[in-house]
DNA sequence: CGTTTACTTTACGTTTACGTAAAGAGGAAG
DNA sequence: CTTCCTCTTTACGTAAACGTAAAGTAAACG
């Protein structure tokens, strides 16, 4: 099968590029080389970011904005490079999918309870305003 | 109006059923305590927790599962603690929600993503695997 | 009455996820 | 060439959320 070209697919990225797309510090990226979660090349001492890495660097700000730690999208991550050949893997895969499915099942319960929530919260908040400014309108 | 009695309303509990109930330490509930987010009564030195401390451990819990920090979900409680009197008060109040609003509705749109990932992760693995017995049965 | 048992306070320790300061390297611009 | 700018490494500092050990109290049990 011959290599299919796709154009622009060889775009790079410097750490201040990244940074600025995901509003995060060149610091925080750093760390997550640091952690084994991010590996840039290098152009001399610099760091270059492929498409792959800026993926990476987004699936791991999704993780968090879940309240998943750093190690657990690591682990994510390696499971997702391997080979998926060992049958125990995959069963391990599986384990820890289920686990996640779980954790964010809660989750989405939770979110959807206080959103609820808060539309009740806003409503009797709008509604105090409303009934202060008819009695000021007729006083 | 006569105040409505309800049975058992009354109802109090100790830290360690508490603890046990929401699977937390004991020492995690003194801490919210510490910061401020609860604030039962004692009986001698021992603290008594009413229902009402016991719905805030759940709210605390909950906003932890969200990814809020024991800061943020302090101010909320204050914020519902209060009359509600002062328009500039609604107002920063209507704010919050707002800013609450937007988070949560980014987290369910992560959560429902991974959900999906998740749900074609499985589906790969588990073809992987049939495949698997598929080649073993005809070799 | 001694001693478990459950709770308490005090206080130092730990992990995660970076912040921040210091010092150097290497292009680019004047 | 000097100066500036961006990026780099190294390393110490920090905030949040408890963990954990030490030492004390108080009710209850045998």
């Amino acid at each position: 099968m011959p290599t299919v070209r796709i154009p622009g697919m060889d775009k790079t990225f410097t750490i201040t590029e990244l940074a600025k797309e995901f509003n995060v510090t060149p610091r925080a990226i750093r760390f997550y080389e640091d952690q084994g979660l991010l590996t840039p090349g290098r152009e001399g001492r610099r760091r270059v970011y492929t498409r792959r890495d800026r993926v990476r660097l987004k699936l791991i700000l999704r993780g968090k904005r879940l309240g998943f730690p750093l190690s657990e999208t690591k682990v994510l991550f390696e499971l997702y490079d391997q080979e998926l050949g060992e049958q125990a893997q995959m069963q391990y895969f599986l384990a820890k999918i289920k686990e996640r499915r779980a954790i964010l099942e809660q989750q989405r319960h939770d979110v959807e309870a206080v959103l609820h929530e808060l539309d009740t919260a806003e409503r009797a908040v709008r509604e105090a305003l409303r009934a202060k400014k008819a009695s000021a309108s007729t006083a």
